[in-house]
DNA sequence: TGACACTTCAAACGGGTGTTTGAAACTGAC
DNA sequence: GTCAGTTTCAAACACCCGTTTGAAGTGTCA
């Protein structure tokens, strides 16, 4: 619990940002000590020294990149309180897929977070508890409220679990993306044409699949392309 | 190109069976020859011996384990030449989610390619070439005609993406899920409902995406929701 | 200035890794 | 039984890793 502040020396400061970008570049096990001490300017004692061993400089840097993620991209981005949920369906995609590709220092959150998804540390349990448990239930409530109260739990899941799929494909796959694709750069326009696409094509799919649909009403913010009522 | 045909010993099946479980489970450089070695029941120098280096050996492993998987869980499962669209997007569908997440070898070949796909290894290359590409054109073609012929190639393109982001999701993150949700088991009958959502989910979503939707006549085999066909 | 706590440094330590080696064991044909 | 070819084996090698150590540097306050 309340463990020391750990003052904020700059070689202190200059570790976590090294060790950041290291991390997200090879993963914890591929990265070294001696490799982040350099890129950092300090002496390969110095880890242990502010932090103590590897294991502490990794889940510090993962909660510091998590927490920069958190207040750039808050889940809820500047909508306000009575917004659609179709609105609050946008703001969500949209904010994750900026945490997750936006070139910028949250992107090594995002790079991260994948790694950590696939080849879990010790943190991910933590990491599970304090950050993503939270924003998978917003997402679930979001998505209930556009199916419908009705519906079945195990389709609210699944609905939500295909949303977010979505969003973290980029994210894990970029490997593979920018192998089959040449032009696999994500600039600002492609990002937020991106966001529109996967909210447009998961608002389309919920509408189709729930007989009726609520999602057909709202008419909100410009979010998907054009809402042509669809056919069924 | 034609290197020797690699004598198939008993040893060295071992190995490459011993091989797939521990470099599926923790990963290329989390794995360990001797530990390889060990639950082969072979000797430390018997990698080298029959594979050269623990690089060919992952390549083989990996080579040999797509092979299976693709052989096992083939895109076009066993569909007439002439199904419809939306019949062989649910077979897509369908194989993959076996190949990534049924409980037997294959699954080993999901797990590597997930690991290959977030940190790759130089096998990815090759990879890409000879089996991710092709697959990718494929669902291209099945996507690009649900779609309708005269749609944006980048719509087809993001859409074949939203598809299989919903899929590889499962695989990628099931560290994850099993934290999250404590009933994250999938035995067939899970596989065969999640199939079906992912269908049905872009299926719908397609529809209700392209103005007039070529999607909404179809009506071939069941793919929805309702399931009528049962297992092979 | 001198005492003191904090920080940096070069060097080494112990341990685990992939790989190599040279001999031993095995196999099958003559 | 002999012998060549193949396969296994225990041991060692060379390397890199995270970590520790004890001394040297640095600034602060009395």
């Amino acid at each position: 619990m309340g463990s020391k502040p750990a003052k904020e020396t700059v070689t202190r400061r200059h570790l976590l940002d090294a060790a950041g970008e290291v991390f997200a570049a090879k993963g914890f096990r591929d990265a070294t000590i001696r490799e982040i001490c350099q890129k950092a300017g300090a002496n390969i004692a110095a880890v242990n020294y502010h932090f103590g061993d590897k294991d502490a400089l990794y889940t510090a840097v993962l909660s510091h990149l998590s927490e920069i993620a958190r207040e750039r991209f808050p889940i809820t981005l500047d909508l306000p309180p009575e917004a659609t949920a179709q609105q609050r369906l946008h703001a969500f995609v949209r904010s994750f897929l900026w945490r997750v590709l936006s070139s910028d220092l949250a992107a090594r959150h995002g790079r991260l977070m994948a790694r950590e998804m696939v080849d879990p540390t010790r943190a991910l349990d933590v990491l599970v508890a304090e950050r993503i448990r939270p924003e998978a239930e917003a997402l679930r409530s979001i998505v209930a409220e556009l199916v419908g109260p009705e519906a079945d739990p195990e389709l609210v899941r699944m609905t939500g679990l295909s949303v977010v799929g979505q969003i973290l494909f980029y994210s894990h796959c970029s490997p593979v993306l920018s192998r089959l694709f040449r032009d696999a750069v994500f600039d600002v326009t492609r990002l937020e044409r991106l966001a529109d696409h996967i909210t447009a094509f998961s608002l389309s799919a919920i509408e189709g699949m729930s007989g009726r649909g609520v999602a057909a009403a709202g008419g909100g913010g410009g979010v998907g392309k054009r809402k042509p009522r669809g056919r069924r």
